[in-house]
DNA sequence: TGTGTATGCAAGTACCTACTTACTTGCCGT
DNA sequence: ACGGCAAGTAAGTAGGTACTTGCATACACA
């Protein structure tokens, strides 16, 4: 039973490459070093296959949740930024094929969107605290400002290897959105 | 050579719909009601037809540019921001394809960057002008602002259909990430 | 009236696709 | 030594793909 593991890697490597028409059987059977018999035998069908590699992948984006009492926001967003865009950024492919096939396989919506709704719902609750402790300007557009923040984390993940150019510097880019956000927020500097 | 044009506009269709591999000659001939055979007397292979498609909706994205002399940032962000947020939206399937396949087709690069750069260029250029005239923060991180207004222009445009409960109303939005973005520069509110 | 030029139509080529069937091989526990 | 089971092998099915060829048709202009 140990094929069925090297199949589902393969398979989200070669799907990632070429997306689901792309990601032929004979493919993912060879780049698993597997025989294509064993591949429908083990999965029945490549549809179903490509559903066991995003349900395998599903939980690639959980990360260390924001603290329940904010101390330092500026670190603490900066840290959660900096884990959230590691983690789109390994999705990336297989996140970039699945929307582009929304409309032919409607059954990937699922994991194309989890992502960014529990991402804005933790972020979302983290700036409720920090309003609820004064420190955020109460004219400040919060939820636009989050918005703005999972955008930019998203853009960068999605867009740096397209054009690297159009963002800050890899190392630093996390901690001046966060400073960007901080500011919108109207929030005071860090004790 | 009127099939010519009805055929471009097939196949923008098709493709912004199927991607590549699966814009079928056939799908993109039944489309513009024209025979196969039209098809590749006029444009020779398939990969010639979709370059064609590109080339044809690349100057898609125009738009009013910022003006030079910046009277009331605000309103003119704004109405930039609104029209390119629009200009994304409809050329959103194209991209979309033309992303997931760069790998595979990477002479499609071209149209899935210029269009970030562009716009990115054109923000700058226009923030300068606010900061020479004293409109911004010197503080401000103008550069990551950019950067995040425009990821969160894009992001908006390529998110909103499918988690629409992630961003701001579709009628406000512009309006409300412009005013997140000159609280992030500490620029003066309008006069 | 004739002549190019764009288009349609029917058929065919060579190849790729997901998926199946029937049979063989090799290993593992008893 | 033997039975069971995962996996490999070879071959085939039915259909789709880009693309070609040969021929018929219709309209445009001279």
């Amino acid at each position: 039973m140990i094929s069925r593991e090297r199949i589902l890697e393969a398979a989200a490597r070669v799907y990632s490459k070429h997306g689901f028409r792309g990601a032929t059987t004979r493919l993912i059977a060879a780049e698993a070093g597997v025989n294509e018999v064993t591949l429908f035998r083990t999965f029945g069908s490549k549809g179903a296959l490509l559903e066991a590699v995003l349900e395998a992948n599903d939980e690639g984006d959980r990360v260390d949740p924001l603290p329940a009492v904010p101390v330092h926001p500026e670190n603490e967003l900066t840290e959660w930024v900096s884990a959230h865009r590691e983690g789109v950024r390994v999705l990336r492919p297989m996140l970039i094929h699945a929307i582009s096939e929304l409309d032919e396989r409607p059954e990937v919506a699922d994991f194309a969107c989890r992502g960014r709704v529990e991402v804005h719902a933790q972020l979302e609750q983290y700036v409720a605290r920090l309003q609820e402790n004064g420190l955020v300007d109460r004219e400040a557009d919060t939820f636009a400002a989050v918005t703005m923040l999972i955008s930019s984390v998203m853009g960068d993940a999605m867009g740096r290897p397209m054009s690297p150019d159009s963002f800050p510097p890899d190392d630093e880019a996390a901690r001046r959105y966060v400073r960007c956000f901080l500011r919108a927020l109207g929030a005071a500097p860090a004790r």
